[in-house]
RNA sequence: GGCCCCAUCGUCUAGAGGCCCAGGACACCGCCCUUUCACGGCGGUAACAGGGGUUCGAAUCCCCUUGGGGUCACCA
């Protein structure tokens, strides 16, 4: 690749539903290489799957990859699909030159083979079989299935990696022939990833290391073809807190334990649990026992809904998770970004545009990286306290879009702001959202915290009742309603009584929440506004009369 | 299991032969701040997987062992 040659970079995700963070680090370092480089950076949509692949898919990637700020170059989205008959053409000039063939077997004969190889302990790989001019005629005349094979070639193939180093692949004893072209007809992965890349230009593919061997098959097509070879950079690996690769797999794990938890607890067998969430005894009870079977996420749900876990209790995997979530996206990608990559030295916090500027592909380490949650976070925290109030507002109600749910949805941004003013220091959205609902909800949809009650107001002979009965009429008079003016008013009513802050504040922070956590306790008064606040109150000291 | 990749604190990593009895960040543990939850401040514990070489000198180079991961689809 000369140097005057235009970078242009890729990201080609398959179409099965939303962005999985791997894909997010993926797309990220794809994007940082051709920025930095002054390139192009292109989204190419692989849904060469027709059972998997759907519209719907198209469009959370597409709307996760927006939130992520990771824009593309194209105009118009690549779709695998409607480049058939580019494809086809390619298929049928390498038939014609022998460089690839028809081949009849059955997914089922296939599958004996392969069986028969494990039995014997032996490595199983597809052998051509041959097959006489007179039996094609036959196959043709009655159209039977088949697949396209791609005729390797029995030799050495070997490739540099910009990230694993020279003289990387297999020998010829490891090659065999592979599917171009299923018997539906759509090209498989491998061919038409080849085939993209070049008509697209790419110049650089940055993809995970599960793909390193795929290379080989993807270098002996370029070389059928006539094509260029693209810069490989193989990146490592996202395992999750266990060392197993970062997947789906982790929710319905987790789903599977908190199961197995709630069955002991609640003395229910798995058919009580089956029958309660509506599923069949023999799934359910598989789902159990093997911990590699898992369920449809419908069936998740309903499993989740009798055994009382809750969507956000399980770890997230998506991109859509952490937005839900209320991450900041330029926090996930500065912590993805980290996930395989350094600049060096001890830079670790960046923006988009630091990261622009220093990424290289030298930066990119080998071995496989742990997804740290409690790391995330971190940074999460750290760039919401330095984000500029404007960015944090609209952070905020793309979250909010996600949570429907939220009484905060219809508040203007003013309010925004001074919910967020008050919860500065947070680490989510999640958590001011969910620590500001008191606020808006009706007074009497203030549920009162069973244990903060017996903590805080019933405690000691019922002291914090007896302040908060003395601090009622003391708010009642305060002139005017302001946080500091409260501020006062409580804290000399404190020094009168010789009480601690602590002992007035969460008596009138469980009337106000029903909880013993909330927003600074003043400036929470006077959002609420005083009437309200002697409302609840009044409500406080009647429920817990006698 | 075959093949492939990898190997520095619990985690992400810095480190490209002397700057390192190994630095940063997160987590953890103390202390401080404090009306709750957080935030913040100060301090601390903690790693070169093991064994052989090469070299005056190795976390850095080589070999072996061990460990981890990936991959072996008409999925991408």
């Amino acid at each position: 690749m000369s140097s005057s040659t235009p970078i242009v970079t890729r990201f080609a995700p398959s179409p099965t539903g939303y962005l999985h963070v791997g894909g997010a680090r993926t797309a990220l370092f794809n994007w940082l290489l051709a920025r930095h480089l002054g390139g192009t950076y292109l989204l190419r949509i692989e849904d060469t799957d027709l059972a998997r692949s759907t519209e719907e898919a198209v469009n959370q990637l597409v709307d996760d990859l927006r939130w992520l700020g990771l824009h593309w170059d194209n105009s118009e989205l690549v779709y695998q699909s409607k480049r058939l008959p580019i494809y086809n053409a390619i298929i049928d000039k390498l038939i014609a030159q022998g460089r690839a063939y028809k081949a009849y077997e059955s997914k089922e004969e296939l599958d004996a083979d392969w069986e028969r190889a494990q039995k014997a302990k032996r490595q199983y790989r597809y052998v051509r079989k041959p097959i006489t001019d007179e039996q094609i005629r036959k196959y043709e005349a009655e159209s039977r299935p088949h697949v396209v094979r791609f005729a390797m070639e029995a030799k050495d193939y070997r490739f540099n990696d910009a990230v694993l180093g020279p003289d990387q692949g297999v020998t010829a004893g490891e090659v065999q022939d592979f599917i171009i072209r299923k018997s539906d007809g759509m090209p498989t992965y491998h061919f038409a990833v080849v085939v993209d890349d070049e008509q697209m230009a790419v110049t650089h593919v940055l993809r995970g290391q599960e793909h390193l061997l795929n290379t080989v098959n993807h270098i002996a097509l370029q070389e059928a073809l006539g094509y260029r070879r693209p810069v490989y950079a193989h990146l490592p690996i996202i395992m999750n807190m266990e060392g197993e690769k970062l997947g789906k797999r982790d929710r319905d794990k987790k789903i599977r334990q908190r199961a197995h938890e709630w069955l002991k607890n609640s003395k229910t067998d798995a058919d009580g649990l089956a029958a309660a969430a509506g599923l069949l005894q023999q799934d359910l009870a598989a789902w159990l026992k093997v911990p590699t079977k898992q369920l449809s996420p419908t069936d998740q749900e309903k499993v989740m809904r009798v055994i009382g876990l809750r969507e956000a209790e399980l770890p997230e995997i998506l991109v859509h998770d952490f937005r839900k979530k209320g991450y900041l996206p330029e926090a996930l990608l500065n912590f993805l970004a980290l996930l395989g990559w350094s600049p060096g030295g001890d830079r670790e916090r960046m923006s988009m545009d630091e990261m622009v500027s220093l990424f290289s592909l030298d930066g990119i380490g080998r071995s496989n990286a742990k997804f740290d949650r409690a790391k995330l976070l971190a940074f999460n925290t750290e760039a919401a306290a330095g984000a500029s109030p404007a960015r944090l507002i609209e952070a905020f109600k793309q979250y909010l879009e996600s949570n429907p749910d939220s009484p905060l949805n219809e508040k203007d941004d003013v309010t925004l702001e001074r919910i967020l003013t008050m919860k500065k220091g947070f680490r989510t959205f999640r958590e001011v959202d969910e620590a500001s609902r008191f606020l808006f909800l009706p007074d009497e949809q203030i549920a009162l915290d069973a244990q903060a009650v017996e903590k805080v107001l019933k405690k000691s002979g019922g002291q914090g009742l007896a302040s908060l009965h003395d601090i009622r009429a003391i708010l009642h008079a305060v002139e005017p309603w302001q946080a500091h003016h409260i501020e006062e008013a409580v804290k000399q009513y404190c020094e009168r009584k010789e009480l601690g802050l602590g002992n007035v504040a969460q008596p009138i922070r469980v009337a106000i929440s029903g909880t013993t956590i909330s927003p600074p306790i003043f400036q929470s008064l006077e959002f609420l506004g005083k009437d309200r606040t002697i409302r609840r109150i009044d409500r406080c000291l009647e429920l817990n009369k006698g």
